[in-house]
DNA sequence: AGCACA
């Protein structure tokens, strides 16, 4: 009944076509002995090898029609028959016009890698460690992240192609770092390709996506605790909930670390509120109060565990803090609320970088060391799967925000999104002050 | 030993 088909599937006598098919081929036979076979008869513009159920199926294309001819006609009245690995292959013109290409290994370069974590643990790599990895070649715009049957996948959005090609080129088969996985995760190493997308949407900030671009964005009902705050780590398992308010221990303070060296090293991040300076166990600590959460989010990814000062001075350890808004009740050199503007003018002329009174870390005789901008900041890359980038120092954003504090001026907001400048981020040390890094 | 892939 449905058995009137025009073009059978096939018949004995094929009409020619430069496509040929082959069978009876050794199992897994490559392109290159493809290529071998059909050389010496014109030019072989494409190939497809393992194909069918038995994968001993293959097809060569040639440019023209006369060289299909031609070697359909030379094995057909050859003793010899067409042979790979010694055995006989068996061809014929193929029933199609031409081999439609599913390669996609040939993936064209874009600004947006996918990249997958492999790993027992894999799914432990929280968005903010992919985001700090990949940061070392640009600015990340974009990440998200997800489950497909390859495993714990995500795309990561930079700003040009050529950022993504150096953060695939350095990166691709590499393993990530082990300071910055948990302690009791396995070794997770990341294949990646470019993936045809150029602009990912992402709607929410979320523990699975994240918009660096736009700090404003809503963050997911999912992610908010009753509290408010965020509180769902990648793996969905409680973390410290995120805070507008960061808490500070300095390590290691060999220089004075003032008011005003906190507030300019906090400021690179978005508008400083409000400080408040404290010793604890014999150490230096302090509270500082962004605007909102997600900045102090990026503040404490980019800071946390670097140095003030060049050579292992002044280690900063970050953590949320409990409190929402602090309260400021005098501003002295421990203390101060920017939002409010006191008689003088002090504010604003500390913020822009006056140097703290008694000298700054750079000046005197006991000035720390320059900063060294190739230096690689962290704990040494651990042995083997790891290269550590060139330009891997101070995650730093793109903008330094700054409280205008001139009278019918309001915060300056910060620009608008998408107008960071492309490639390497680098230290942008305010005048006068000292510089940091690892 | 007889025509793939999305």
């Amino acid at each position: 009944m449905a058995s009137v088909s025009s073009q059978p599937q096939f018949r004995y006598t094929q009409p020619p076509s430069k496509v040929l098919h082959l069978r009876n081929l050794p199992w897994e036979c490559t392109e290159e002995e493809l290529i071998e076979l059909g050389k010496p008869f014109g030019k072989v513009v494409n190939t497809k090898c393992n194909v069918g159920a038995n994968k001993n199926q293959a097809f060569i294309e040639f440019a023209d029609l006369n060289q299909a001819i031609a070697m359909i006609s030379y094995y057909a009245s050859s003793s010899e028959p067409a042979q790979i690995r010694g055995k006989t292959v068996y061809l014929q013109y193929s029933n199609r016009q031409e081999i439609v290409n599913n390669k996609t290994t040939a993936d064209t370069a874009g600004n947006v890698l996918l990249v997958t974590i492999e790993g027992d643990e894999a799914r432990q790599v929280s968005i903010e460690v992919l985001h700090l990895v990949f940061s070392a070649f640009g600015f990340v715009h974009k990440i998200t992240t997800f489950e497909k049957t390859a495993g714990f996948q995500a795309l990561i959005q930079f700003s040009d192609t050529e950022t993504a090609s150096s953060a695939k080129n350095a990166l691709d088969s590499r393993s990530i770092p082990r300071y910055l996985l948990p302690e009791h995760v396995g070794p997770c190493s990341l294949r990646i390709t470019y993936s045809a997308h150029t602009d990912l949407s992402v709607k929410f900030q979320s523990h699975r996506s994240r918009d660096y671009t736009n700090q404003y964005l809503p963050v997911a009902p999912s992610a908010i605790d009753a509290t408010g705050q965020l509180s769902v780590g990648v793996d969905g398992k409680k973390m410290e909930p995120e805070s507008n308010v960061l808490l500070a221990s300095i390590e290691n303070m060999q220089y004075a670390v003032t008011l005003d060296v906190l507030n300019t090293v906090f400021s690179a991040f978005g508008p400083v509120q409000k400080i408040a300076m404290f010793d604890k166990n014999g150490g230096l600590q302090a509270l500082i109060q962004y605007p909102d959460v997600q900045t102090a989010v990026v503040a404490k990814e980019a800071l946390e565990g670097h140095c003030i000062y060049d050579g292992g001075f002044c280690k900063l350890h970050l953590s949320y803090s409990r409190h929402v808004d602090l309260s400021i009740k005098v501003n002295n050199d421990r203390s101060r609320d920017y939002t409010v503007p006191i008689h003088g003018g002090m504010i604003q002329s500390s913020i822009l970088g006056q140097q703290p009174p008694g000298g700054g870390p750079m000046q005197g005789g006991n000035a720390p060391p320059p900063y060294n901008g190739g230096q690689y900041p962290g704990p040494p890359p651990p042995s083997g799967g790891w290269a550590p980038p060139q330009h891997m120092h101070m995650q730093m954003p793109m903008q330094n925000y700054q409280y205008n504090m001139q009278p019918g001026h309001g915060a300056t907001p910060p620009g608008p999104p998408g107008t960071m400048p492309p490639g390497p981020m680098h230290m942008q040390n305010p005048p006068g002050m000292p510089p940091y890094s690892q």
